[in-house]
RNA sequence: GGUACCAUAGCUCAGUUGGUAGAGCAAAGGACUGAAAAUCCUUGUGUCCCUCGUUCGAUUCGUGGUGGUACCA
């Protein structure tokens, strides 16, 4: 059976130095990496999501990178469109005999491709959004009730999302279509892990940093050239608290204070998603982020080696 | 130096007609199949500043401290 490489995915919350450990891995391995980062897709979007692209080359070498800067501002990107970009680079780079290395904190987007989420493909219809607005709560949960099984309850923790997932349903009646299917992938695990202190102390530098060296310029020529202050917000984080800065909601120590706050939530929802992974079954081999790089790699080559040799794949 | 007011959870503050206390924020844990940097759920014991006194009982009342704030010198 014609077996594909391996893939290595790297993990971990945010500025826990994924992205130089999965670069020096490239390097070493002839690898290419693979982004699975929700926000690094848009193009324009530099500072506030932490691309970072002078990390991705080691000693004057370029080391190839995909899934980032894909589509422009103002677009929404998904999970859908995600898996579909990401098979298509995975094949690609696997039939060039690279060793495909994928690099992210975006759990879903991970879970989504190594997984392999089946989802329809299913366009927006307005014309139903509209008039599914008039019902309240209770009636389309009925309604999502009748055209499908619950399996959760995020299918109605919100309104959007209750209707986008009737639309969905409706879709797949009126249609008939096939659900594309993705098979689970032949993949190994490393987690970069900081206790919890250092993991915000991080944060919060990096943020000091990332303010007084060209991210609230960033957000500024965004607003000025490119996109809708609400358009900007629906981003989160940095371009959120940000715009509210730039716009007068916030003074700078309240925008400041409180995007430090929610990054801080956000690598603790992050570590939440991560340790789920593990209760469904996923092994994370983690390594300590206070090590130094070439230690991490080291330790993460002799984890891999030993798991292919014992032919354990996880 | 004088006078007044304040001192309760990590922070901002409520409250207890005397029976040892609770909100918001923060924080922690969790969920997650088309916004996922999203969205949503759960979790509140702390010398009630210290001392002495009154009292069956003081975080609450009184005395004296300590610290803070404001005004007056």
């Amino acid at each position: 059976m014609p077996e594909k490489e391996e893939l290595i995915s790297i993990l971990g919350a945010t500025a826990t130095g994924k992205t130089k450990i999965a670069v020096a891995l490239a390097n070493d391995l002839n690898g290419e990496i693979l982004s699975a980062d929700s926000r690094q897709v848009y193009r324009k979007m530099d500072a506030g999501t932490g691309k970072d692209i002078e990390d991705y080359t080691v000693s004057g070498k370029k080391i190839p990178y995909h899934l980032i800067d894909i589509v422009d501002v103002g677009y929404k990107y998904n999970v859908f469109e995600y898996q579909r970009d990401f098979y298509k680079t995975y094949n690609d780079v696997c039939s060039r005999n690279r060793q495909p290395i994928l690099c992210g904190g975006s759990g879903m987007y991970i879970e989504a491709v190594v997984n392999g989420y089946n989802m329809p493909e299913a366009p927006a219809n307005y014309k139903l959004r509209a008039e599914f607005e008039k019902h309240s709560d209770d009636e389309l949960i009925n309604i999502l009730a009748s055209l499908k099984h619950l399996h959760n309850k995020t299918d109605y923790d919100s309104r959007k999302r209750l209707i986008r997932a009737i639309e969905i349903e409706t879709f797949r009646k009126e249609n008939d279509i096939k659900i594309s299917k993705y098979e689970k992938l032949n993949n190994i695990y490393f987690g970069i892990i900081f206790d919890t202190v250092t993991r915000r102390k991080r944060i919060t530098e990096r943020l000091d940093y990332r303010l007084k060296n060209g991210m609230i310029d960033e957000v500024k020529h965004l607003l000025e050239n490119d996109i809708s202050a609400d358009d900007l917000i629906y981003y989160g984080l940095e371009y959120k608290f940000i715009t509210l800065y730039l716009v007068g909601k916030l003074n700078y120590d309240e925008m400041r204070q409180q995007l430090n706050i929610a990054i801080h939530r956000f690598a603790k929802r992050q570590m939440t998603w991560f340790r789920g992974m593990e209760r469904r079954g996923a092994k994370i081999n983690w390594i300590d982020g206070h090590l130094p790089i070439a230690e991490k790699i080291k330790q993460i080559k002799n984890i891999w080696n030993c798991s292919k040799s014992t032919n354990v794949n996880v």
